[in-house]
DNA sequence: ACACGCAATGTAAGCGCTTGCATTTTGAAT
DNA sequence: ATTCAAAATGCAAGCGCTTACATTGCGTGT
């Protein structure tokens, strides 16, 4: 192999195949404006010369990038893996590249993976959630740069937003749970500020407690950052608070297996002592023992949906729809009326 | 809010701020370069105009972008996530922004993912496990990105690696297995095709059976995609076969798992009637029950002396270290002793 | 008061590509 | 043959930034 020569650019390419460096720019992005014998040399001379486009420089004169930017709170744990995985492969499909980044839960650092995102040239950009300083909307405006919401369905919201309705489908579990015969329900919420999904969640339970003429205005409540741990500690401060709670509903499924934990720990059997439930009905829900009743999100569907949509918005097409996709009750074993 | 506006560029700032695109370039870049007076007066005009730099332009223009890329072979399941995030965090304390995306084990994907993130000007990269292509590592030299591999440790490879010796791993937990008294031994392997790592974790099993004078040539195994709907399949299919095992080694957590919910699903008390093993540590090992004996990865640990060690290659400060981190065995119930 | 040297700033040449417009080539119709 | 659209190709101007080099301004020593 040769020794560290110079990538080849445009112009090499096109010296040694005799033509401009326009024709061979064509050859490559459009072929049909260049006739086919021409055509045919050039791209011999691409795979000779091994030549690559440069991005930035395409980018920059292009003013496009077939570049989408996602910006998730968390890799750490599953609650975005799936749904993202569905989003990379649809947006391959149509021909543009995903590119991630998360944000550990940080508005501070959100806001810079975005500036960093849109100064590298994604077309769009996906997020998850809407609560964010308005400055970053203003700048994503400025910028043109296309934005979709994604986990969080929210009609009156700036961005349009392809997710589900996170209050709605948290009150009909709770409902359930309250079907069940329970009356002394507590909540592990996930950290509640910055969080527009964990604050619905929240409500959601309230709305299903005010219906059944239960206390909901100072509800048996923990909020603590998702994570198994952080689950089994919440668990454990709700056990040790004067009334009981006979079900806990948890924010999402990482802090339900994380009080099942804890519930097995302290000796408590569930369902029989305790009814625990999640959210998200990711692969761990069905894994625990006992599996947990939870709420289905159409992960796969959702990120799907919203790479179509982000596309559309893209291209131009659309100026980006709101689109509320159903979940479901997922009944297993974490949930029984309380002895 | 101003409807928009195009945005503003470098030499917007520059006019506004009565001097030359060069100082305002240097007051972003070499604050020390410029006087105190000037500097003042061009961040207030960068604040007052909301300007962000063009990436695209300043990789062109610098040939340099602060951005590491890393591909991994999927997000879908846990075993790299907490390896990535350590590797994002310790990037972004060192001023570094990190790109990720997955091949889905598809070799031709992982092509395609590593000739974007180069041509958008990564300055470096970290791939996972060493097989693929030679006409790859080619374009890496000629485009001179520096690339590390993780997840994996070879001396002898071309690129320089940061990881645990999955061989080697793997026979020790192999024999302690062995010790345990078991002779029926059956292995659940990932695809080995294009996976170094599932390959030597194989060869680690067959080593330890050999020094024990047990049948290491047609071991009795099973290769199948990682995930715990494979892992289940791949456990009916060898106890479906003439010689049961009494114990299943698993190429990594997800498949033991599966093995788990299989053996249960077929009314096999695990460790009683069959021990299962399994490889990573993700959390999953410790929340199924029984608990997952397995192989200890400290993915934290790799993924933060990967990050560092490739900016040492990127400043030009080091040609690629390799580094082999020690792996341990977790001990917990889904090994015990055959009947 | 003057020259000198260094620090601060400006000038302008790219970086590698796309694309509007100008020019040449082609081939069908006359 | 000749003509003339239409098709194919070339020309060259940017895209927004960095940086080598040139220029200016300033404090100092005499």
């Amino acid at each position: 192999m040769e020794k560290n020569r110079r990538a080849p650019t445009l112009s090499d390419v096109a010296r040694t195949a005799n033509v401009s460096t326009a024709t061979v720019s064509r050859c490559l992005n459009s072929p049909d404006r260049v006739v086919e014998k021409t055509r045919k040399r050039v791209m011999e001379v691409v795979e000779l010369l091994g030549y690559t486009p440069n991005f930035a420089a395409r980018v920059m004169a292009a003013n496009r990038s077939f570049t989408i930017g996602a910006i998730i709170p968390t890799m750490d744990n599953a609650i975005f893996a799936r749904g993202l995985q569905a989003f990379q492969d649809q947006l391959r499909d149509q021909g543009y590249t995903l590119l991630v980044s998360s944000s550990a839960y940080k508005p501070d650092v959100e806001e810079e993976q975005i500036r960093a995102l849109v100064a590298r040239g994604a077309d769009g950009l996906l997020l998850i959630g809407h609560e964010r300083r308005s400055e970053i909307y203003d700048y994503l405006k400025q910028h043109q740069v296309p934005t979709l919401v994604a986990w969080s369905h929210l009609p009156e919201a700036d961005l349009p937003s392809i997710g589900f309705d996170n209050r709605s489908s948290m009150a009909s579990l709770a409902r359930k749970v309250i079907q069940e015969g329970h009356s002394e329900i507590a909540m592990i919420s996930g950290v509640l500020t910055g969080n527009d999904r964990a604050t619905r969640r929240k409500n959601g339970v309230e709305d299903a407690l005010r219906e059944h003429g239960l206390e909901a205005n100072h509800i048996n409540i923990v909020e603590t950052p998702y994570g198994i741990e952080h689950g089994e500690a919440a668990f454990r401060e709700l056990m040790s608070r004067a009334t009981r709670p006979t079900a806990v509903l948890c924010g999402n499924d990482v802090l339900a297996v994380g009080a099942l934990r804890a519930a097995q720990a302290l000796g408590l059997r569930v369902p029989e002592d305790v009814s625990i439930t999640g959210f998200d009905d990711i692969e761990l829900a069905e894994i625990v023992n006992p599996a947990l009743t939870t709420v289905h999100v159409p992960h796969r569907e959702m990120g799907r949906k919203a790479a179509s949509e982000l596309i559309e918005m893209v291209e131009g097409k659309s100026e980006g729809r709101t689109i509320c996709i159903d979940t479901y009750i997922v009944r297993r074993q974490s949930l029984a009326p309380p002895r």
